[in-house]
DNA sequence: GTCTATACCAAGATAGAC
DNA sequence: GTCTATCTTGGTATAGAC
């Protein structure tokens, strides 16, 4: 079938070379992606894989936000619950490859200065993410789990900051339990009202 | 006074380059730090300053690893507390361009595959503090104010992955409050015991 | 042992041919 | 839309002056 328009071979392409490098990272690891390697993978010049993206940064910022469709298969990214977030700890155990990338790239958006298509990425990301997990920490609290005496966006900050700051701990020492250490923060919140007589 | 041996001028110089590096970053801010910025900083050829440390991957480490030694000050850094910990970030708050540092390290380090020297210095430092922690965390259950229950390495490890990614947070939304966060963690600890009838 | 000068290489960005 | 060629920048390696 004939495709046209603006989305037609373009988009298709860029989903391609999307997919091929989330497997590719995936699969073999990462070791400080660069543009060549993408570019080797599918088939194509440096070049040819920049002009579907622009930069070195945009490219490698659509491969995170891909990788967050993909995952997003069960949960709508805007319904965020703790116990998604617990699960895509435990998935990530399977891709130490993505979770090095993200470390990578959330280190170079939030150093490189000047406003650049991943800083944007990460601001907007974490806004939804800590904004979805409000939402669920007061569900919560309606629900009696979660003492009311808490403030549910500092509750949903620091479980998306332990999140991160786990996943750094694991990628140097894989021998921790991120997912169970996650679980046990929640656990922490859930069963320990304040000031309970 | 004439110095001599293997630590006159040469340790002397090595540390005057990094407390010039320390002041520019802290001052200046960073923007993915180049050896020529410091190079140029300090009134040194490229060559000259690498001299000193080998690499720029050894010679960034060894800025984050000075700020270590300028911070610890106070404490000595085997007894570090909980309250170090806050302190410590509440300081980064004055100091973004270090924080910064230290994030774009973080993520090279554990994203860059093969052994480096951050790569070593990051898994140390790690080991380090989560060991701290968990000392100061017995401690509080020794005292009766965190249940024993709980396992004093998770809660070190939260602890530290929390005030990780709250930097991570911080510098893409300035506007939040990482140490006031970071207590009402350690608050939910202290005074949240599981299974309270 | 300390530093400059220089050369070199890898990687990202860009221009222009096809 | 994709390539080749080129430019620039940043890290690194070597030679040699002091």
């Amino acid at each position: 079938m004939a495709q046209r328009g603006p989305y037609s071979k373009s988009a298709a392409l860029r989903a391609q070379i999307l997919d091929e490098a989330l497997r590719i990272i995936g699969d073999n690891g990462y070791t400080g992606a660069t543009v060549q390697q993408i570019a080797d993978a599918v088939g194509m010049s440096k070049p040819g894989v920049l002009h579907h993206f622009g930069s070195r940064d945009a490219l490698f910022t659509a491969i995170l936000q891909r990788r967050d469709e993909v995952n997003a298969g069960g949960y709508s990214m805007d319904s965020f619950t703790v116990e998604d977030l617990i699960a895509t700890v435990r998935h990530n155990t399977t891709v130490p490859g993505l979770v090095a990338l993200y470390s990578a790239l959330t280190g170079e958006a939030t150093s490189h200065g000047e406003l650049s298509t991943s800083r944007e990425f990460f601001a907007d990301r974490y806004r939804m993410v800590v904004g979805a997990l409000t939402e669920a920490v007061r569900l919560a609290q309606v629900n009696g789990l979660v003492d009311l005496d808490r403030d549910p966006a500092v509750i949903a900050r620091l479980l998306t900051a332990a999140s991160d700051g786990l996943q750094t701990q694991w990628l140097l020492d894989p021998s921790i339990d991120m997912a169970a250490d996650l679980e046990e923060l929640w656990r922490t919140v859930l069963v320990g009202p304040p000031g309970r007589p």
